[in-house]
RNA sequence: GUGCGCUUAGCUCAGCUGGAUAGAGCGUUUGGCUACGGACCAAAAGGUCGGGGGUUCGAAUCCUCUAGCGCACGCCA
């Protein structure tokens, strides 16, 4: 379907043309003045200029041609030179008819659709998630989602950190622990055993023990130097362990990922290229691109048109280790390889913005990718204490992830069981639901590339712009919905307007049950389905959650208007009855998916 | 030093890519519960959009200068 702005903007170039004038000029937007109207053109105003006309000229001229039209209700030139509309009842309604009626309600899908890879979550192995990787997880599921539902093919790669110094710490404690483990033993030819020599609970104290020690005492930090370096060439002991290491951790995150309803599809890490790395360094040199520096092997990104200092793109260290460069341009070529990708996303923070350009000059210098094969960075910033200051515990340490989705779910059971009289099992299922609804919604209502203070009273309350309300109106929608269906009115029932049920005989909604607005609260919420389609894709376009957040606020809003002044289930005209409730399976059906979209579900009743 | 970003109501944030009287939420003040879920709704007060200059019929939005804050700038990720 035509994005409804798209439609009536056709009506309004027709007249444009009609009048004499160049078609383009009849772009309708939204009305900022809601007072005065629906819509507004500012066409004759643009065009002033170039016909050497008053503008309110054009606009008389224009509205006068719009007399007859079955689109606009009402055009009206107004000085300066607007031009303000009112849309007709029935063109809004057979919009929403065909919205009903199709997949995603019309929503445009790309006649070429991308191939996109998106990056994102970025975890250490081995060490517990903490506060700073929620905010790539939620805003990097949350692109995914909407570039799928765009049409696009879309994977989602975790990227884990797995080829580290951490894993040789971990190898180096665990050998001051447990010597007598077969891992250690050089002479050892046997198979390895197929349990793990620990647990994940014993892995999160290890790493922090281990890394404490290295920073105090050189000959420990060396020692597990020497341990990543043997694990990185290949010793069989320490690949044994490095694969427990692996699988105990690698199902913590995904417990944990879990938790916060973020899927990946691709489980890489960095050592999942590492073999890639010798040939594309050799390329890379033999190509003339890499060249040394200061003892390094770098690749110049600079450009003409650079108007600030672009430092080389490091490829590897004087000491002729790999570093991150070189596993993340070896992953792209990789991707390349494998799945051929034409677009690559980076959700990270935004302080690693010089770094990814350097990253990205240098993979389209050295032809890792097509000229045409994007590559973009989504940086998003600091996710702040009430204070402003960077989110701390009360000690000032990194708060654990959990710990902090603990804290909330705990709140929102508080609150929940404050209100609603329910089985403490079904509380706890529901606050959870809430609650990730709150932190997903307070965080995504901002836009991803600002810092942005996470308050956790001002995220879980039910007023205001929240998650919570949010759901809270879904909530309400499906309750009356269920009613209606409960009391038997939603089967088939005539009158003498004939037939009048909301469902096909398929039990799916029935477009036709729409019928056009009756109230000014009615229409509005009608206007705002419309949106939909434009909102959608403008969110796609600038991969911006943001907006799909202030949409069902306006939404929700919209609906709870409507709501308080319309008496549903005991309405007797059945013709305007059914005509509401395939309004509110609209409503509802486009809420649920938007949450969806933001990455988070609405319970049944809360 | 160079570059990037930010600055909008007491607080937290929008602002549809240049339009009319700059919008929400929280907080404050006021009104509405025999309730299809009041966890809501309605209304009021609150602004020289950091500051100066410019472009334009028209600027929070574009250009320029400037202040304050934050961040990044070769072997960390």
């Amino acid at each position: 379907m035509k994005k409804f702005l798209d439609l009536i903007s056709e009506e309004m170039q027709s007249a444009f043309e009609a009048a004499g004038y160049q078609a383009d000029l009849g772009k309708v937007t939204l009305s900022n003045r809601p007072d005065l109207c629906e819509y507004q053109c500012n066409g004759a105003m643009a065009g002033a200029r170039q016909y050497r006309k008053a503008p309110i000229m054009i606009a008389n001229e224009v509205a006068e041609k719009l007399k007859e039209s079955m689109v606009f209700s009402e055009v009206t030139a107004v000085p300066p030179g607007f031009l303000n509309l009112k849309v007709t009842e029935s063109v809004i309604k057979d919009y929403l008819q065909g919205m009903c009626g199709a997949e995603k309600y019309g929503l445009q899908m790309p006649e070429q659709p991308k191939k996109i890879i998106i990056d994102y979550g970025g975890p250490n192995v081995a060490k517990s998630l903490h506060v700073g990787h929620l905010r790539p997880a939620i805003i990097g599921e949350s692109i995914k989602r909407i570039c799928r539902y765009a049409g696009h093919e879309v994977l989602g790669d975790i990227h884990m950190g797995d080829w580290g110094l951490q894993m040789g710490l971990i190898i180096t404690e665990l050998k001051k622990r447990h010597p007598e483990l077969p891992y250690f033993d050089e002479n050892y030819q046997g198979e390895y055993p197929v349990e793990a020599p620990f647990t994940i609970t014993e892995l999160g104290e290890i790493y922090p023990t281990a890394s404490a020690k290295s920073k105090e005492d050189a000959a420990y930090k060396a020692e597990a130097m020497e341990a990543t370096h043997k694990l990185q060439n290949g010793e069989r002991g320490y690949r044994a362990l490095w694969k427990h290491i692996m699988n105990v951790s690698v199902e913590d995150l995904k417990r944990n990922y879990s938790n916060l309803e973020v899927e990946f599809d691709l489980w890489k890490g960095e050592s999942d290229v590492q073999d890639l790395i010798p040939n594309m360094v050799d390329k890379m040199k033999k190509g003339g691109y890499a060249y040394e520096s200061d003892g390094a092997l770098v690749v110049d990104v600079k450009e003409e048109t650079d108007t600030k200092e672009m430092p080389p793109c490091i490829i590897l260290k004087s000491d002729g280790a790999a570093l991150y460069n070189t596993t993340d341009l070896a992953t792209i070529m990789d991707r390349m390889d494998k799945y051929q990708p034409n677009k690559m996303i980076y959700v990270t923070d935004k302080r690693q913005n010089l770094y990814f350009e350097q990253i990205f000059r240098c993979a389209r210098k050295t032809g890792l990718v097509k000229p045409e094969t994007e590559l973009l960075h989504i940086g998003f910033g600091t996710m702040n204490g009430k204070g402003g200051k960077p989110f701390k515990t009360r000690e000032g340490g990194v708060m654990s992830l959990e710990s902090l989705i603990c804290e909330i779910n705990e709140e929102m059971y508080r609150k929940i069981t404050e209100n609603r009289a329910m089985s403490e099992e079904e509380a706890k299922e529901i606050s959870g639901i809430v609650a990730l609804s709150a932190v997903k919604y307070g965080d995504l209502s901002n836009q991803a590339s600002k810092d942005y203070i996470f308050d956790i009273d001002r995220f879980t309350s039910f007023e205001g712009d929240t998650g919570p309300y949010i759901l809270y109106t879904i909530v309400r929608i499906k309750s009356i919905l269920h009613k209606y269906f409960e009391q038997g009115t939603g089967q088939k029932d005539t009158d003498t307007a004939g037939c009048v049920s909301v469902l096909k005989d398929d039990g799916t909604l029935d477009p036709a049950a729409l019928k056009t607005a009756q109230s000014p609260s009615e229409k509005a919420l009608m206007l705002e389905l419309t949106r939909f389609h434009a909102m959608i894709e403008s969110a796609y376009e600038e991969a911006a959650p943001h907006k799909i957040c202030a949409y069902i606020y306006d939404l929700a809003n919209a609906f709870n208007h409507f709501y308080h002044e319309t008496k549903i289930l005991t309405q007797e005209d059945k013709v305007k009855q059914t005509g509401w409730i395939a309004l509110l399976m609209l409503t509802r059906d486009v809420l649920v998916d938007c949450i969806d979209l933001l990455g988070f579900s609405s319970p049944e009743k809360m």
